[in-house]
DNA sequence: GTCTATAATTTGATAGAC
DNA sequence: GTCTATCAAATTATAGAC
């Protein structure tokens, strides 16, 4: 990929989360690498494949940032651990909410390709989190362990949305460490 | 209030809560209402006083719906149970996110007005529910009851969020569910 | 790949008649 | 309170030169 075009995504993905599919420019992004937005519009001809772009790459960072549950054999604690700060590292760069929960919001407005990566996005989250939950340990498909999946997805995702208002990691830090108290497989 | 008024705020409500801030515009209200849109600004002269509006409103709202915590002294699950099913309820009626958690992830395009109702939306939030959670128990104040009301209004705002975007409610359902199990004053 | 130029549309907002 | 008319700005997108 060339240069230009990885420059694109990544400040799209910034404004994105900053202000949603709505909230960015193709001159905007032109204005911040220094060309016009007609040049922006060669590498991504519409904004929808701007978008699903953004998308894609965000999934593919964070579950690169994330790895494979329990790959050293850690405990359900220490997994949930690590897995809670992968959305603090991410706030912590861009001081901004998640681009899955921000683009899950904003699903009327968006073309059914990105909706499905949002929803490949929350599903394999799910699935990381029943196997971290269970590592070694009990059913991986009980409906307790996924509901409890579910819990710990949402509240990472809501709490990153209150740290973004607030410009402020405490929100994210104290969810992150109850649900690793509090989740067991038992 | 004038008829016009309140229906600008409703039509406005829901747009914003699928849309965000930015996804809707004052012709698309005046469309729906059957008026023109130089008659929208007559009640809300920018689109700054409307987002005001619509958020003041959603907040009382849902305060109302709440009530005051254990009014008929019920224990921290039977209150939970309360506060899952009014963002089930308003979920339910709108088929979108909460407007505060739309809004919290936008930020950034807002004005300090809105703000300051976002957070003061959050803060009686977390006031409910830490006196929901030690009712006729144990310390209010304490770190870990904060912690487990931070975790509650988190997870539900992510399920919303989820719920949203898949148009169901059974993460609400889910996560609602758990929490009243798994959050105790103890 | 990037540029200039421009089309077509939408937006927030205002002036002034009724 | 609502209307017509209009403005200035911004937006997505395209054509065609270099």
């Amino acid at each position: 990929m060339s240069d230009t075009k990885t420059q694109i995504i990544q400040i799209a993905e910034q404004l994105v989360r900053s202000g949603g599919y709505n909230g960015f420019s193709f001159r905007e992004i032109a204005a911040e690498i220094g060309i016009r937005s007609a040049s922006v519009h060669y590498h991504f001809p519409s904004k929808e494949d701007l978008a699903l772009a953004v998308a894609n790459r965000y999934k593919q960072n964070f579950f690169e940032a994330l790895g494979d549950p329990a790959p050293d054999g850690g405990n359900t604690k220490s997994q949930l651990a690590h897995y809670g700060q992968v959305f603090q590292d991410s706030f912590k760069a861009s001081r901004s909410a998640c681009l899955c929960g921000m683009l899950s919001n904003e699903i009327a407005l968006l073309p059914a390709v990105v909706k499905q990566v949002l929803v490949s996005f929350i599903d394999e989250n799910l699935k990381w989190l029943q196997q971290a939950i269970t590592y070694g340990a009990s059913d991986a498909d009980s409906a307790k362990v996924k509901q409890q999946a579910q819990l710990v997805y949402a509240a990472l995702e809501g709490a990153m949305s209150v740290s973004a208002l607030m410009q402020s990691d405490e929100w994210l830090q104290s969810v992150s460490n109850l649900v690793a108290e509090i989740v067991t497989p038992d």
